[in-house]
RNA sequence: CGAGUCGGCCGGACGGUCGCGGCACCCUCCAGGUGUCGAGGAAAGUCCGGGCUCCACAGGGCAGGGUGGUCGGUAACACCGACCCGGGGUGACCCGCGGGAAAGUGCCACAGAGAAGAGACCGCUGCCGUUCCGCCCUCGGGCGGGACAGCAGCAAGGGUGAAACGGUGCGGUAAGAGCGCACCAGCGCCCGGGGUGACCCGGGCGGCUCGGCAAACCCCACCCGGAGCAAGGUCAAGAGGGACCGGUCCGCCGGUCCUGCGCAGGCGCUCGAGGGCUGCCCGCCCGAUGCCUGCGGGUAGACCGCACGAGGCCACCGGCAACGGUGGUCCCAGAUGGAUGGCCGUCGCCCGGACCCCGGUCCGGCGCACAGAACCCGGCUUACAGGCCGGCUCGUCCC
């Protein structure tokens, strides 16, 4: 899909263990799953984007501007951490400002300790 | 210059910055570095045709499907070219599911009397009768005209319809009719000429005349085996079982190697289960550590296929053309949770508004199409903001 090999997640297994068991934070524009790991192996992420979002261009679209945007922030995540992030309808028409602020807001609640503080 | 017609092409440009994939080289491999390449005319719909792979060979008949003017082109086609025929246009040119309706069956709504060897509603004509009017009269009647009823004849005219069983004229008749004749149209047959052919041109004869739908069944000619790159192949892994080694609290645990799942039921081993050759029949082939069914369990990874090809470009030659031949030259995406991009700026184009000496300036705009390769080619079809170029035709004006 995206980064370099190493960041992605690749296969079935990945996708579906971090979805069903990762923390979920969702935006009106997408949905973060975060799943933490074992340290010493780099912060990995995937995307998903449905037939919902639009046609071929449109999703490809979408998915090059997510890529883009994830690329930037995953060197912040803690190490180990698996990343899912599932675009809604509607953002297939948003900006890219626009996904990053969804982006930032669902990643933060995402990877936020289940009991704060 | 205006109007039109046909065809070809482009489909944002430049810069900055941060990134991704393939290949080559450097490096011991990874990582990293350098260089280089990286979406479309439709990559789309997946509608045809082929290559390629597997099904033993890719067989016969029936069934089924497809194609449908002719001659070419091609690997092939439902595609392309030229031509023929029919229709439209002054013309360039366009349109056409373009074999057979005289082999058979069927259908032809509504309207209409009648829709295929049909029909008589209005109408036309004759005969007979009733009745009315006019005239003549030797008062018995006669002649002429109208209306109505019956019988018979007719199909020209009206009317219905998408379509009504040839058209015009003359003869003919009670009225008419291809009933007869002339010409025309159509159909069939024959002869001559031209063309590879569809077909065209000319002449003669015939009976007079025959409707449409084949994308209704059907008939004729020709073509078609099936599945598809998740094709297909190599390797790894795996549940269970076995052997060995080590540890042990004697329950077991860990490692290495070999094999490649277990259980139940059924059918079979040349007198053959089952399978393959699309369906059926024939004919044929494979076939025993096998096949089928049920239950439980495991693996869902890597590589090859996979990008040098019916390839692109240029020149010359052959051909009206589609296209072919020869020579030169170039290497041009290859992902696999899926690269080919994200963000910013400048310019260009478009839309709206304002100013303004008709051409510019300024401001605003989530305005700049359709759309993203997945084994590869040849087509078709569909979508598309805006723009460029050329051929030809008609009209007008000037030389």
């Amino acid at each position: 899909m995206v980064l370099p090999k190493a960041s992605r997640l690749r296969t079935a297994t990945d996708f579906s263990e971090v979805v069903r068991r990762g923390r979920r934070a969702s935006r009106s524009l997408l949905t973060v799953h975060a799943l933490p790991g074992a340290a010493g192996v780099p912060a990995r992420a995937g995307l998903v984007v449905s037939k919902a979002v639009g046609n071929s261009v449109v999703r490809h679209r979408t998915s090059r501007r997510l890529r883009h945007l994830l690329l930037d922030r995953l060197a912040a995540l803690p190490a180990g951490t698996r990343v899912v992030v599932r675009a809604s309808a509607q953002s297939g028409s948003a900006s890219s400002s626009a996904l990053a602020g969804d982006l930032d807001a669902a990643l933060g609640a995402a990877l936020r300790p289940r009991t704060p503080r």
